[in-house]
DNA sequence: GCCAACGTTGGC
DNA sequence: GCCAACGTTGGC
């Protein structure tokens, strides 16, 4: 079993990776992660050990802020149980639950800041996921090579 | 705020 | 099981 590398999106306005580094211990927790693909990663490939890259999303410049590590994965996500929640969902039974989360540790920044735009002009990046058109996919795996020339950008 | 890309829903 | 309509994501 070697450990897997991954991307986890989020939106910059709900959690910065700053935020993250604020927590206690660097705790953050994935809720309300409601796609089928995205939720077979998180149920049945991502597992403690595994390594991510922290993207923000939906802010001036989207990119990776830094490493996080998986710390738990694959665990009912509490949400669904809860009609007063958001991400409540009345189709989901605690016997047989629907969707699934995970939760990562800040680990390192990135210094430079690795931006979207830096990515795609990366030609070694050009098969990573999150630069391709209309990738929407919150939880995506990332192939240790990309991981590495990543890492790298990041001064790491 | 626009809009392209994608996922989901539901009628048939 | 097809596919149009709709909702959401997320870069720009």
């Amino acid at each position: 079993m070697s450990r897997k590398y991954w991307l986890v999106k989020c939106e910059y306005d709900t959690c910065s990776f700053e935020e993250l580094s604020n927590r206690p211990n660097g705790i953050g927790y994935w809720r309300g992660v409601r796609n089928y693909q995205a939720r077979n990663f998180i149920r049945d490939e991502m597992e403690e050990g595994d390594q991510a890259f922290f993207y923000q999303s939906n802010c001036k410049e989207p990119g990776v802020a830094g490493v996080v590590d998986i710390v738990r994965a694959g665990y009912p996500d509490p949400s669904q149980f809860d009609d007063a929640h958001q991400y409540y969902d009345e189709k989901s039974t605690k016997d047989d639950p629907r969707w699934f989360s995970l939760d990562v540790q800040w680990a390192k920044a990135f210094e430079p800041y690795v931006s979207l735009q830096d990515m795609k002009e990366n030609k070694r990046l050009k098969d990573m996921k999150v630069v391709q058109k209309g990738q929407r996919l919150s939880i995506q795996p990332v192939t240790e090579k990309e991981f590495d020339i990543v890492c790298k950008m990041g001064g790491l």
